[in-house]
RNA sequence: GGGUCGGUGCCCGAGUGGUUAAUGGGGGCGGACUGUAAAUCCGCUGGCUCUGCCUACGUUGGUUCAAAUCCAACCCGGCCCA
């Protein structure tokens, strides 16, 4: 198998070991659509109920990207229907249906962030040469779909398969409801891959039972079954958790080069490995041995898959200048604007209103705690006045140890 | 549909008429320490340009000087029965 495939995959699956076997053997079916010249549709669908794609999904899409450097189509599948009823994996709880409008803004500006409109050295997906990729909308099969075709493919699954889905298992023990819709999401996934005529279908390991679905679907209508690549689950920065906004332990994609370099070079040390082979393309042996330049060889790197190596060298940089405390040399911190802002103000009001607190009673809390600086120098009284902008113009203002806003007009 | 138990702040979970923005834990945030971390210790953890004001214990009404706590109706859920 080749290495841009075999990278950082937990499962394939169905793994035939008998050449004879080409329908189930993932080697042979790759040599016969280069042999033959008919690239495999590569399948993965994303659900439009976040906006904001971090470095655990970029795993999934880097996948689809090697897919599509290899010559393959990458079919990307905008849940737009079926986020209408809530992915139930990895929940604990019903999830939120979203209204067709959120779902419409979402998808955009998953799509933007994927890149795009851009060319493709700019882009996560290859969105530019011709044949490497297809976005479609579940809704164009699933809108209309009606009851007497939905029973037929209910009839296919049975309440225990349901139920030996690991989440729904534990809700139902622990008498967490489990409302009767949550069962159709992974029956819809599934038929999705029937619907584009999926060859592959990529998933996070929690997809394993929605990908394996599909094979199930796709042969109840007489297509040959899907292969289910599955790829591990992003640890968080918390080391402990999955990645995820909900739980606060993400970085996103789109997040400016200091802050991303920031975060990822705390990323607890049994994580940072784990990083390096799914976030990027560096080679094992380059690997520094000591932890802490492990660490910053890994969001060295990992930076530059999203910001270039150069800012990625400024923002380590930048990073070590301000853990070692000379933070006014700081470069390329965001910028923020006082032009909302009536002079003489606060000190409280001031953190809220440029957004670098979430409440006025929160800023006035963190000042109080001596979280705050302004140019380096605490501030500890929230009600600190200022009375003109000049006082504040040009100055670093400093939320905690790694937050940085310089204030401009 | 019947019976029964329950719905409290980001989460779990105390509180069953009166210093109550509501014990405790988790998580989060800030501080000290350190490898920027982890562990540990300390502080904070509803909102408001805040010496004060406002909103909060499923919803809506009611009793009371006073309710998360009592009453009524309703909504939602678990379990058992049908």
């Amino acid at each position: 198998m080749p290495d841009w495939l075999a990278r950082g995959i937990t499962d394939l699956f169905p793994l035939a070991t008998s050449d004879s076997d080409k329908d189930n053997n993932f080697r042979l079916r790759l040599l016969e659509s280069l042999e033959k010249k008919k690239p495999l549709r590569v399948k993965f669908g994303i659900d439009p109920t976040g906006s904001e794609i971090h470095l655990g999904h970029s795993i999934l899409f880097r996948k689809l990207r090697a897919f599509q450097d290899a010559g393959h189509t990458a079919v990307l599948i905008i849940g737009d229907f079926t986020a209408r009823i809530g992915d139930p994996t990895g929940k604990s709880k019903t999830r939120v249906q979203l209204t067709s409008k959120q779902v419409e803004e979402n998808s955009k500006t998953y799509l933007e962030q994927l890149g795009f409109g851009k060319t493709k050295d700019k882009s996560l997906l290859d969105f530019e040469t011709k044949g490497r990729i297809e976005i479609r909308r579940n809704s164009e099969w699933l809108e209309d779909f009606d009851i007497a075709k939905t029973i037929d493919l209910l009839s296919k699954s049975t309440v225990g398969q349901m139920l030996a889905k690991d989440e729904f298992a534990k809700r139902y023990e622990s008498g967490v409801p489990i409302a009767l819709h949550e069962f159709l999401y992974p029956i819809f996934q599934g038929y999705d891959s029937f619907a584009v005529k999926a060859d592959v279908e990529i998933g996070g390991v929690d997809q394993k039972f929605n990908v394996a679905m599909g094979r199930d679907i796709q042969r109840h209508f007489k297509q040959t079954p899907q292969f289910g690549l599955l790829l591990p689950i992003l640890v968080g920065l918390d080391g402990v958790q999955k990645m995820s906004k909900s739980l606060g332990n993400t970085v996103s994609i789109a997040e400016d080069s200091l802050s991303m370099y920031s975060k990822l070079e705390k990323v607890p040390d049994n994580q940072v490995k784990d990083y390096l082979t799914l976030l990027t393309d560096c080679e094992i042996k380059d690997f520094p041995s000591k932890a802490r330049e492990l660490q910053k060889y890994m969001a060295l790197n990992v930076t530059a898959q999203f910001h270039g190596m150069k800012s990625a060298i400024v923002a380590q940089r930048d990073a070590s200048k301000i853990t070692s405390g000379f933070n006014d040399f700081v470069e390329d911190v965001p910028l923020v604007s006082l032009s909302n802002i009536n002079f003489p103000v606060k000190a409280f009001y001031l953190m809220s209103a440029i957004g670098l607190c979430p409440s006025s009673s929160e800023a006035r809390r963190i000042i109080q705690g001596g979280g705050v600086r302004l140019d380096g120098k605490k501030i500890l009284d929230p009600n600190l006045e200022f009375v003109d902008k000049k006082e504040v113009l040009g100055k670093i203002l400093q939320l905690g140890k790694k937050t940085f806003r310089r204030i401009s007009l």
